[in-house]
DNA sequence: TTAGAATATGAATTAAACTCATGTTTAAAA
DNA sequence: TTTTAAACATGAGTTTAATTCATATTCTAA
């Protein structure tokens, strides 16, 4: 379900729609194989990283022969892409939950702690997105680009939009750079200690806080 | 001269300090051919990335026998890491000529520009750094790591030392942020159409001052 | 029923990083 | 000046992983 729609995005961007070798699995059989695929694939880039797993091995541990693993991915970056964009999604959808600013009685600061802590569990609840996106951000940075493009955007809608003193311009300014500064602390945070972990959750707050603090009055 | 002490280096961590099969360059001779092969290199990783970029073609551009690039490089990585060591050395010596905020008059506002106009005319006087740190981040965090560890040191000498409000775990916090987050943003300024750049410059310093007047009173 | 689309399969191809056996040059000790 | 060990040179050959492709089988809609 997740696959058919990437592998289609990707095909618009990349060619002008022709008949492509690497199909959209249609039938239930390949549907489940290309489930398989994604979730040893996921498996395996955690264990040993993107560049370390082959597509072979992905392929074998997933019972499939390696054809049929590039009838339904282009290249080996696809495999990577689509598990990214599954994260993204999902990640972007709890975004979607939350509450406008304006449509809450919450203070600044209790508002940024929700945010904060909604990525924050998102973060520990799967583990697999560092791995992945660590590899994405160098090795694709197109599809790093367009993810966060998508949390920009939702994110911008759950600032203050009538309020005159926000422009449509800051709206995105100020989600870019929450989602770029602030997510990237929050993200690099996740690859430490927990004492240090646990200051830079604290420091991804107060930078938050204070920088939409001078926006907000 | 660059070379020999990043190979050295990288040998340390590595191995128990045994013999190496590839050599820092000791003679006139493959000193030139190294940096000749750094200066090639550079030029291809910024054109064509790193990925395109073949051993083979950086050896056959720079004139040199694709055996001899490994008698000096122990892989296709070591190349990136000179050229990464390279920029950072740079940068960390610039960041280095600027006073400590407490020696100085000026107001923080003033201080936070100083700093990013400093970091803005790096990035801007060498274009080869984008490239080759956008690599680096996905293909070896390792080296993206210690790059910054000495960035972030550097810079915490710079807060104030003798204020009583400031622990040293709050300036290794802080210069982490400041770093990561705010150095983050400008750096994926450098990607961005001239007016969001100039946006994105001015939010940068907005961040990193009120990010730091929250400290600083 | 049946043609054409979708899927299956894995040996073979390609391509790029890296090795290595062998020969030459350098510099400094004897 | 000779000797010698380390440094350097060289490029054909090895390895390894991604990707292709010819061929065979299975669906599915008309």
């Amino acid at each position: 379900m997740f696959c058919q729609e990437e592998v289609d995005e990707m095909t618009e961007t990349s060619s002008e729609g022709l008949a492509r070798k690497w199909r959209q699995p249609k039938q239930a059989r390949s549907l489940k194989r290309v489930n398989r695929i994604l979730a040893v694939a996921e498996e395996m880039f955690i264990e040993k990283g993107y560049a370390a797993t082959t597509t072979k091995a992905i392929a074998s541990q997933a019972e499939v022969p390696i054809g049929s693993l590039y009838q339904f991915f282009p290249d080996k970056a696809a495999i990577l892409q689509a598990l990214a964009e599954r994260y993204t999604d999902l990640l972007d959808r709890r975004l979607k939950t939350l509450e406008p600013l304006e449509k809450t009685q919450l203070s600044l600061a209790d508002y940024v702690d929700r945010l904060t802590d909604l990525v924050e569990e998102f973060f520990d609840k799967y583990p697999g997105y560092r791995a992945i996106f660590m590899e994405v951000q160098g090795t694709m940075p197109e599809l790093d680009e367009a993810g966060d493009v998508q949390l920009i955007q939702t994110l911008a809608t759950l600032l203050p939009q009538s309020d005159a003193s926000l422009s449509q311009d800051d709206r995105e300014a100020i989600s870019f750079v929450l989602v770029k500064a602030i997510g990237n602390l929050q993200w690099l945070s996740l690859g430490q200690t927990p004492e240090l972990r646990q200051r830079l959750s604290l420091e991804a707050r107060r930078l938050a806080l204070h920088y939409l603090q001078s926006y907000l009055v």
